[in-house]
Parts: C-alpha cells; structure tokens; sequence
DNA sequence: GTCTATAACGAGATAGAC
DNA sequence: GTCTATCTCGTTATAGAC
C-alpha cells in the first residue's frame, strides 16, 4: 500500500468515528508517520481529500452491488446482503461516511453535496431493481409503492447505525433490521 | 426571553445545522449580539452549554409524548403524531439534536453519553408502549417482536431525516414515512 | 452581566531547502 | 516526496475593569 493510500484509509476512518469536523491533518500525520506538509503534497485541501473519499466510497458500493446481484439468486438474499454491508460498518466501529458527510453537509465544500446525492441515488435504484424484481416473481408481497420501501430501508439502516453508536450497543442495529425484513418473509 | 434562553436557542439551531464541532461561541455572540465573553459567563464551557441543550430537548420530547398519549386516541394516530414530530425539525431545515451529537459522539465530552442513551430509550419505550396498546386492542398486526418495530421506527426516522438533507428534498423523508406506516393500515 | 484585551493552543495551508 | 519553519486565522477560555 503506497503513501496515498495509507492517507485514505485512516483519513476515512477518522471521518467515519469522529466527522470531518473532528479531526485534522496532525491526526493523520501522528498515524501515518509523515509531516503535515507531506499530506497537503498528496491532497492539496482538506476538501480534495474529503470528495476524493467520498467518490471513491460509492464506487466501492456500487462494485458490491453489482456482486450482490450477481451472486445471490433470491431477493432476501440480496436484502439481507445489502443490510450485511452496514452491519459490517457497524462492526468496525463506524458509522457510514456518507451518512456523516450528510450530517455535517452545511459546512463542507460544495462539491460534496453531488456526491452525497449520488450516494444514496445509486443505493434507491438498487433497492427499486431489487424490490422490483422481487414483487414481480412474486417472492415479496408489498404494501404501498415499492420506491417508499427502499426509502425506508436506506433510511433505517442509516439511523440505525448512528443511534446504536448511543444506544450502547449493536442490539439496537440487529433489532432494527429484524423489524425490517419482518415483513417480506 | 432572557439571555440565557436566547444563547440557548440559537445555539440549539447551530448544532441542528451544523454540528457541535461546526459552530463557535463567536458564531452564537455575533447572532445574538453580545461578546464572547459574555457567554462564557451564562455557560462557561462548550461542553455545558451542549450538555443543557440535550437535557432540555429530552424533557420536551416527553412533555409532547406524554401529551400525544393523552390526546390521540388511536394507535395510528399516535404514531401519526411521532412521525410529525421528525417532520417538523425537517421543515426547520434541520436534523435531530439526538442524532447530530450520535454523529460526533467520540468528539464530545463523556458526559454527553448518558443524556443521548437517554433520548433514544424514552422513545424506545414509549413506542413499544403504544405498539403493546395497538396490538391488544386488535388496531395493529404486527409480524415480530414489538421491540424490533419501535427501534425500525425510531431508526428509519433519524436516518430520513440525514438522507433527506443530501437526497436534496423532503420527498425522500415523506417516502420513508409512509413506507414505515404502510404496514399496518 | 457586560465589556476589552489577551492568553494559549490548534487549525489549514505555504515557502523553500534537501 | 519529504522535511523544517512559518504564516495566518480561528478556537476555547480567562483576567480584570466597568
């Protein structure tokens, strides 16, 4: 892993526990073992460092999207792996950065707010293709218009991340996705 | 309103917006219109004045819960007057005061911890109290353990409303809501 | 209770040598 | 590509006069 990497990585990570808001390049530099100077030499602005993050986030999400699809043959086995990618946020002790991003939106730099749309535009159509799909081979039997569903699924898994963070524990989170998939099967 | 009261609604609004870690006392004097200084005398530390807040925004919470179980009759309806209580933060342009400070809870004084636990379990609790009533009285069919769906509620509500500040309209929390509630009417 | 002045520190960012 | 040194600004907080 070369220099700009490593960058990245703990970048994110202190993005996703502490908010962008909360940490700095001193941060970075301690846990990388290199000057402040040298960061500002691999990403200019805080911000390039920031929408660099968060582009490169989505298209990880999207490559495991694409995976999911492809692999899992039922629709609860797609949902439930689409949940899996949260739970896993939620195991190392983060929250989603876009959902942290999206928190903190109103004092970053503009060029994110594009970025955050998309993030969670890419997840909606998912959710519609796959809940779509679903109702029409007649393994889900929905209530109400299918987009209102992925809606609230995004929105829960979301939430749930950030209160179980308070909560106290990741009970909060499992129970969460339990009350919603209790529905569809 | 007094001062205090003046520092203490506009600091609320600042986080809403913000985020603790997004605002400063020079921000809050020059909106209200007094020196830096003059806050730290009403609260003489960031950490008070954000730990008030968050008592203060719990005890409203139960004032209005308390006052929906008094008033609404019906388990739809309360759930109606939960979900316009989130409604309403989102039309004053802001998120939750709960759900900010879970964001940047690894930033904040530890005190904090214990006030936030605390937001999210009144709610928790009065949820699967309304949804124990609803289901005994033959109003609600609910697939699962109550618990699961008052932690899906509080979740999806949270979460709607950081996703809705990036999804770029408030269709997306009016979605999340009626794909919550389309279950059990 | 409010102010001016200031301390003490950390932030993001730049200059320029190596 | 990395460093030391430094700049400039904003932060929380305090001292002490009025």
């Amino acid at each position: 892993m070369d220099m700009k990497e490593k960058i990245l990585a703990i970048a994110q990570r202190l993005i996703q526990t502490r908010g962008v808001n909360g940490f700095s390049y001193a941060d970075i530099a301690r846990e990388v073992g290199v000057s402040k100077p040298s960061l500002h030499h691999h990403f200019p602005t805080k911000a390039d460092l920031v929408a660099r993050l968060m582009a490169h986030y989505t298209e990880q999400l999207e490559t495991y999207l694409a995976s999911v699809s492809e692999h899992q043959n039922t629709t609860i086995d797609k949902l439930k792996a689409y949940t899996a990618l949260y739970r896993h946020t939620l195991d190392s002790e983060r929250i989603c950065l876009g959902g942290m991003l999206s928190a903190e939106a109103l004092t970053l730099d503009a060029q994110i707010l594009p970025l955050l749309r998309r993030f969670f535009d890419v997840q909606r159509q998912w959710l519609i293709k796959v809940l779509t799909e679903g109702t029409s081979r007649g393994e889900l039997q929905l209530v109400g218009a299918i987009d209102q569903h992925a809606c609230t699924l995004i929105a829960a898994l979301q939430g749930a991340l950030v209160v179980s963070r308070s909560a106290g524990s990741v009970e909060f989170f499992d129970h969460t996705v339990d009350g919603l998939l209790s529905h569809w099967y």
